[in-house]
DNA sequence: GGGCGCATGTAATGAGTTACATGATTGA
DNA sequence: TCAATCATGTAACTCATTACATGCGCCC
């Protein structure tokens, strides 16, 4: 009952859709948001039939495969807001997976943590290339999204910068007084 | 195969230690890098056990419990320095589970909103307080994963606080051209 | 004597991924 | 005719968490 639940029920909220259209869409327009799997997906959808929030009816077109459409309920729609609500409210636990590193840079040689550090600032820098070159979406909450998103890699990617900075002069000039 | 091997991995190359050890100092100074629970430490350290990477001793003090002491192998010494440096070379994907509120955000009143995204910037200020609070570590790599932290939420924390003042701008004003 | 700290785990559960299986249609 | 797309799923697995179980020593 998490994030990946409010995806959904939030898709379905502005019309019925069946698995694989809304993975593609997730797939095209949100990979950023998420790095949900497509058997996830299918399995999440199960479980929200299960539990009453969406229900769901076949559907054929033309000689195509029988396709599975999910519909919301109004049970779904209580369950949405709430999921959304606490979403909105909450803020997250904030750990890198990257620090554990930083923790233990001690134990390679300068020259060599700043080479490693250089290739992290690398994918950062590729990574906002790709987000400046996006369009501007439609609809206020999806430029939040991805603007908060772009926000926090270029946070990322001054901090980076920094350190390396920072790391290339104790390079130079090592332990000059601080321990 | 992943951060929290490292983490212990990294612990035991500076000396060995016993579960219960390991677990105190996690929890006591790194609770912050990571969410680790103590029985998820406890089948990790097994896990490096029958891959070869740490090897294992008795020890009893006094009358106390019989501990299993670990120690890290030339093998592990290895494994260490590679997850060490993939960690160190590797940006996160930074995807936030929060950004999938946002996403939906234009499904709730706008007043609505903007109490909820403040009850998430309360959260993240106090957060910053604990870490204003905090004294300097030693060690330059500790120092720095925390400083990463630090910088992310105070970046967090800025970008929250400009979208509450747009969006309440908005409120006042209400959708003034842009769609 | 009672509660906390020490020290280790197991069993059940859940969430999510990988890899695989199927089979029809459409377009080059 | 061959590959890609449409469409759905299952089975096996990994990884981690929760909740529980155990039992002794130490200190008040």
């Amino acid at each position: 009952m998490n994030e990946q639940a409010l995806l959904l029920l939030g898709l379905l909220r502005s019309q019925d859709q069946h698995g694989y259209q809304l993975n593609e869409f997730i797939e095209r327009n949100l990979s950023r948001m998420t790095d949900m799997k497509k058997a996830t997906a299918y399995a999440i959808l199960e479980r929200l039939c299960k539990s009453g929030y969406v229900s769901v009816y076949n559907e054929q077109e033309g000689h195509r495969p029988v396709r599975k459409v999910y519909s919301i309920t109004p049970t779904g729609q209580e369950k949405y807001l709430e999921l959304l609500r606490a979403n909105l409210a909450g803020a997250e636990q904030m750990t890198f997976a990257g620090d554990i590193g930083l923790y233990f840079l001690d134990d390679l040689p300068l020259a060599e943590v700043l080479e490693l550090l250089n290739r992290r600032l690398k994918q950062v820098e590729i990574r906002l290339e790709n987000y400046k070159q996006m369009p501007n979406h439609t609809g206020l909450g999806v430029n939040l999204a991805v603007a908060h998103q772009e926000t926090m890699l270029q946070a990322e990617h001054n901090w980076l910068t920094e350190v390396l900075a920072r790391l290339k002069n104790e390079a130079i000039r090592p332990e000059p007084g601080v321990a």
